[in-house]
DNA sequence: CCATTGCGTAACCAAATGGTTACACATATA
DNA sequence: TATATGTGTAACCATTTGGTTACGCAATGG
């Protein structure tokens, strides 16, 4: 079911089926973004560089066109999976909302932490 | 399992045993921590803004806990929940390096998807 | 001291996730 | 035309996820 619909700069319509956080959560699917994403690649070549099954990897691949982060060119008999990141920008936002805590290394909270971890207790 | 071992700024260090890739994956947990950023609170007044259970809330709670981005301070018999959003870091750069997707309108691979787009052939 | 509050956690459950093997089928290629 | 290649998908499976209710227990407050 679509669940967002974006229009970025040029009336490109990108229908949304899939929250793109939950897409980037598997740690396959985002090495698949970064094998793709500055050059299209076939599905069968992704899947040579993982060692899952081939099926495996076309599920992820469908998940992640779902959602609009791949793009699929059929090409003969191949599949050229292109990436097409734009959906990464609303993760990049929502992050960088909170950049003030790894860039503002003193502000008021870790000031008050650093009392409680000067001696680093720890557990196991 | 500790999977990573990250020492931020002042020799703190951070344990983390969850991909925060994942934590942030549910879109209850975002909310929990745009909740929580810049204002601790208890896990009951976190419960309460939500439609689930308290324990439901108690468990995302404990999963944010383990990948570090929220810490628990006890007071008395209440938790406050302090956010510690070092750790999107991670995934703020990871997006980053992908940033030129969606601030370059008219790169070659747009310009070519622009020709199947024009008209907006469409499905359900 | 007793009731209430704030919370963790166990036990349970349905649905989603991430993988597999087996098969079908269209496109190349010899 | 026969075979090999590239791929989707169905059927199946174990594990994880996200929720529930029920219970226990320490801290608070009357």
């Amino acid at each position: 079911m679509v669940t967002h619909i974006l229009v970025t700069g040029r009336l490109q319509v990108i229908k949304v089926r899939r929250d793109v956080f939950q897409a980037i959560a598997d740690p396959t699917r985002r090495a698949i973004i970064n094998m793709v994403a500055y050059q299209s690649m076939n599905l069968n070549t992704v899947a040579e560089n993982f060692d899952i099954s081939r099926p495996a990897i076309s599920k992820h691949i469908k998940i992640l066109t779902e959602c609009g982060l791949i793009v699929i060119k059929q090409q003969g008999r191949e599949r050229y999976c292109e990436a097409h990141l734009q959906q990464l920008q609303e993760v990049n936002e929502w992050t960088t909302h909170f950049k003030t805590f790894w860039t503002q290394k003193l502000d008021a909270l870790e000031n008050f932490l650093e009392q409680d971890t000067n001696k680093p207790t720890e557990n196991k």
